[in-house]
DNA sequence: AGGGCTCCATGAAGATTCTCGTCATGGAAG
DNA sequence: CTTCCATGACGAGAATCTTCATGGAGCCCT
């Protein structure tokens, strides 16, 4: 397993470095959030693990950066912050989870498994599945309660966004860079047309609501 | 395992039977070509064996009936006739492999087996392979000796029907049915002009052909 | 071996279909 | 009250799919 570590206490960094290793890792160590994200978007990491202040540029805004570049690798997040509402922007941040300092290293190693876990099982998935809403990548088909929906190329591709991302915010940045493959704001509101067209067609007819609105931030998909 | 036998000898039949049983496999047995035809069509079964010669309907057409609905469960042909030719032809209706009798039960078991294991593997695999062309069915993406190719929607389902069934003859009743899903004959040339592009697409530049016409019968893809 | 016939390959061109994005208005949320 | 979001309608553009027509290759029969 490849980890990245972004961490600028020098002490911490080795510490965790040498227990990685000695649980069988392999981790690289970035002392700013610019060589981080360097690395980041360079290299092919399984899992990061990034702290939250750093000099140069803060963990949230590398995580947000790489993010809205289509990276998914997943991360965990280390902070000495510990309210609920840093853990809330953290994850909205696009953090895969999240642990207060200090921390038993046994947890930080057992999280990092999972997050890998969950990232290679999800990478050979075919099919996605959210509350009662299933694509499956293979055959192109989306179904929702059984019954079959039809998606024109671009709905698909963004409902197929959106549930890999399931359960987490997906700002109208990702989308745009991820699924319309802007690099520029196009100062219009496709994303919400689009949206709207995806909701009629996948919420209309059909009892919960699945897909929601994220006011001021984007939308996120989750089931009950 | 669930096994098709097609075989009008009835002691024949029950042995095989038997013999599936004793393997741990379920077989059922069909004594014409038309209750075979009806069994196929509708059970889920993993290999057929059939027998070629059968009473109100020969194993041949019975085969060449259920690949052009589309029917894929690989087959295995018994006859008495063992000349080339006829394994030839056997073959070029949609058999998977042909056996001659008399023959060894442990042979066609081991023979069935593979048919099966090939069977599965492939319905799990995401990216076809054949010769140094590469169809991967999740991205969508198709490469020949490295280098991307670009089809379109028509040309994409036309390959990937060919690469599941590479070598062995595709007819244009089959592409018909299963690209087009046509259920009558156009009365044009359809399929030939998207052969034409498809081969254009990923023949021209690269040295060796790969799509081969197969006259009189249609079209087989197969790589050296 | 050659002529004739059938089958296949391929270029060009047209038309339909379909998708995408923009705009403008109305409504909800904070 | 202001900002943000939802949605219906519309227009334009693109792109794919077919069809047609011609030329070439293969096969068979004499």
């Amino acid at each position: 397993m490849k980890i990245l570590v972004m961490e600028d206490d020098r002490e911490a960094a080795d510490y965790l470095k040498k227990a990685f290793a000695e649980a069988g890792h392999t981790a690289h160590v970035a002392g700013d959030g610019e060589t981080g994200f360097a690395l980041a978007d360079a290299g092919d990491y399984d899992v990061m693990v990034v702290d939250r202040m750093m000099p140069r540029r803060d963990g949230l805004s590398v995580i947000a950066a790489l993010r809205s570049r289509g990276n998914t690798t997943p991360v965990l997040i280390l902070s000495a912050l510990g309210e609920v509402d840093d853990r809330v922007t953290g994850l909205r941040a696009g953090g895969d989870d999240y642990l207060t300092k200090p921390y038993a290293f046994s947890e930080l190693l057992a999280r990092v498994e999972v997050l890998n876990r969950r990232a290679s099982a999800r990478e050979s998935e075919t099919v996605y599945r959210v509350g009662d809403l299933e694509l499956d990548r293979l055959s192109h088909s989306i179904k929702r309660a059984g019954r079959e929906i039809t998606l024109q190329p671009r709905e698909f591709r963004l409902l197929e966004y959106l549930m890999r991302h399931a359960g987490q915010v997906v700002t109208r940045t990702m989308l745009l860079e991820n699924v319309w493959d802007y690099h520029f704001d196009p100062q219009t509101n496709v994303i919400d047309v689009h949206v709207s067209r995806l909701r009629g067609k996948i919420e209309k007819g059909f009892d919960k609501p699945i897909l929601h609105t994220i006011r001021g931030a984007g939308y996120m998909l989750k089931g009950g």
